[in-house]
DNA sequence: AAACATTACATAGCTCGGCTATGTATACTC
DNA sequence: GAGTATACATAGCCGAGCTATGTAATGTTT
């Protein structure tokens, strides 16, 4: 704990805004997956997404990539090829691992669940002006900057 | 749908913007749920906390505000209970109805996880200047506004 | 006021996403 | 070539989410 305020950098009032940004983060995933029920789950997206983002991985990439256990990943990587979203392909530097890309259908599937959600959404944020959606926009690209960062990171942090 | 762009009022650009928006905080819930591992659920933390800004509600109430059945809030109200986090109270005006309270310790559990929390996750905003820190708290504020305002119409929004 | 409809919550039973522990095959190292 | 390390798969569990349905209290209707 920062018990020495040496010089009041705004930690403080930084430890607050993150505690709300958490606690509004968790209720806009909910609202979202309430919104496309039906549709697939929200890890299967999340999934998908980390690998537009990243390119093709290995699977233990992508399992950190997208902050689940290894064998969390066995299992959504196992449903997304079954549905097609997903290929595999054997990496020619070992035989154990196994590349990991997005197929257009894919692509395409992810696509349109993000126009869905954002249709259903938007009504919410139908009143922003333009200079509070910069303002979202600019503070989510910092959230995104920071979560991108950490996932390398914790690799080497993991006890044992 | 908006199907005739009369005067584009950034609808695109602010569609873009949603969906980057829970994309991301899919990720740091996520990231959330990772680093407090061992400690209770996120849904637990959501439920009290939306005890604590709602007050002493019914469980279906509890159970719309937090966006889920309402047998899932029936669960979750249920380990609360047991845990000591929230108390029962029956309704005087209806026998079938009790009412919720987040109990002291309840509310001192979910501030200590909050700390926790903000703690685990302060190292990776670490280097935010005092007005990217505002750009993020504005944002926050922004769309933790819509979504409150959400939760009420959807009652009657469900068909049948 | 008896009967019916509605409402508030509980129960049952399922699925999925998350975890740990462990197995198996390939790769590395000496 | 034996032993260790690595990459992924499997097994088995738990919690959170859902739908469908049950039960008791309330409201409504004649």
């Amino acid at each position: 704990m920062p018990q020495n305020p040496a010089h009041d950098d705004g930690t403080a009032e930084l430890a607050t805004v993150l505690g709300e940004l958490v606690a509004a983060s968790n209720k806009l995933t909910r609202m979202a997956a309430q919104l496309t029920e039906g549709a697939e789950s929200p890890a299967i997206w999340r999934t998908l997404s980390a690998l537009r983002a990243g390119g093709s991985m290995r699977l233990g990439e992508l399992a950190a990539q997208s902050r689940v256990a290894q064998p969390t990943m066995t299992k959504l990587v196992h449903s997304l090829v079954e549905r097609g979203w997903v290929q595999r392909i054997p990496d020619p530097s070992d035989a154990r691992a196994t590349l990991l890309a997005a197929t257009v259908s894919g692509t395409a599937a992810m696509e349109a669940w993000r126009t869905e959600l954002v249709a259903a959404i938007l009504p919410n944020f139908a009143g922003l002006s333009a200079e509070e959606t910069a303002t979202i926009a600019r503070a989510v690209a910092l959230v995104q900057g920071r979560l991108d960062g950490a996932a390398a990171h914790d690799e080497g942090t993991k006890e044992h």
